[in-house]
DNA sequence: GCGCCCATGTAACTAGTTACATGATTCA
DNA sequence: TGAATCATGTAACTAGTTACATGGGCGC
């Protein structure tokens, strides 16, 4: 199966809502998807170009007195057609490849003070997370005018179903390995018989 | 920063349990951890000659009467100092790149009814991973000693809590878009002013 | 004979991150 | 005067995936 470029796709769709140039597209994305998608400007700015050579974009140069060039990008009818043919294809599921757990995973090769220590960080964590997602949320609903599909409150509503599990989790493993606390020798075994 | 080999301590902890083979590996992680992990052979045979290279590991040839040679590595006390090492500095957060979010967010370009097959479909993997999960965990169950400290049960309830709160996000979701189903025109705006 | 499992590996590729380079303006 | 912000970009790197190559054994 051949891989898509998705940087393509993630910038295409932040001009689908309107003309910007590169950076004012990742301060978009930082205020928006940050949660669930990530770009650096050492893709957007390639992709950007790109996009252009083959007419999914356009661009205009905008000077104006005292401020640096802007590149602006404008999507094509070309491009709003490319972004809905990627929209209708099924969504990737991702690898997660979460290195808490892989700790946690070979948590018995170190003392269990240890594991308390992480999973205590990824709860204030999660709590800091929420809070700014409480802040995001009140800015969209402040902007949003209800009649339309509310597609940034439902992706923001994923995130804070994801951080409230995370948390309970947390809250469930430190009462768990709380039992072990002060149990100083590292075993060897996890609960896995021979595969 | 400099960026950590991750593979390489996956395989030095899948080490740290027993000896095995590269092959054996790949198992032993996709009937653990490849709930939150993966590995391919692409990156396990390498890892494991390099561990060798460095002492972190020793190989044995296994040649069994009618069966293909085996190499069977062994984590050496440098290989378990390294892995020490590792495991107590802090976790880095993963970069999340859901694509699934990111379709539903440029929702808007395309019909409701599109995005409300998509929230299905996860929904029912979410159903489906949380039976399997189940299976992980009675598995699990019969496996363990209960002196020792449930890592692996303890991995396998984050990805627990993590489907029911994606399958509530489902089911969530659907009520919201099932308000919008019928509508035509795709809206061209979501919920974000001016960044 | 065919397909699957065991078993080890390499090569080619794509994706993604980080550091660097440049230079103007604004504000403390 | 120095730091932060605006603004665009490239180069070097690391990580990760996929396809391919090889070959024996086993069951249908």
């Amino acid at each position: 199966m051949a891989k898509v470029n998705r940087t393509r796709y993630a910038v295409l769709g932040m001009l689908s809502f309107r003309p910007m140039s590169g950076y004012e597209m990742k301060k978009y994305i930082d205020n928006s998807i940050i949660h669930f998608w990530q770009e650096n400007f050492g893709r957007i700015y390639p992709v950007l170009r790109s996009l252009e050579r083959e007419g999914l974009a356009t661009k205009q140069v905008d000077q104006e007195e005292g401020r640096p060039v802007r590149h602006v990008y404008s999507i094509t009818e070309k491009g709003r057609r490319e972004l809905a043919r990627w929209l209708l294809l099924p969504a990737e599921r991702p690898n997660w490849r979460i290195e808490l757990l892989l700790k946690l995973f070979f948590g018995s090769q170190v003392s269990v003070a240890n594991m308390i220590r992480k999973v205590r960080s990824e709860k204030a964590f999660c709590r800091h997370t929420l809070e700014t997602f409480q802040q995001l949320e009140d800015h969209i609903k402040s902007h949003e005018s209800g009649t339309e599909i509310p597609y940034g409150l439902i992706t923001l509503s994923y995130g804070q179903h994801y951080y409230r599990a995370v948390e309970a989790w947390c809250d469930e493993t430190l009462e768990r390995l709380r039992r072990f606390e002060g149990e100083g020798e590292p075993a060897r075994s996890n609960g896995f018989g021979k595969q």
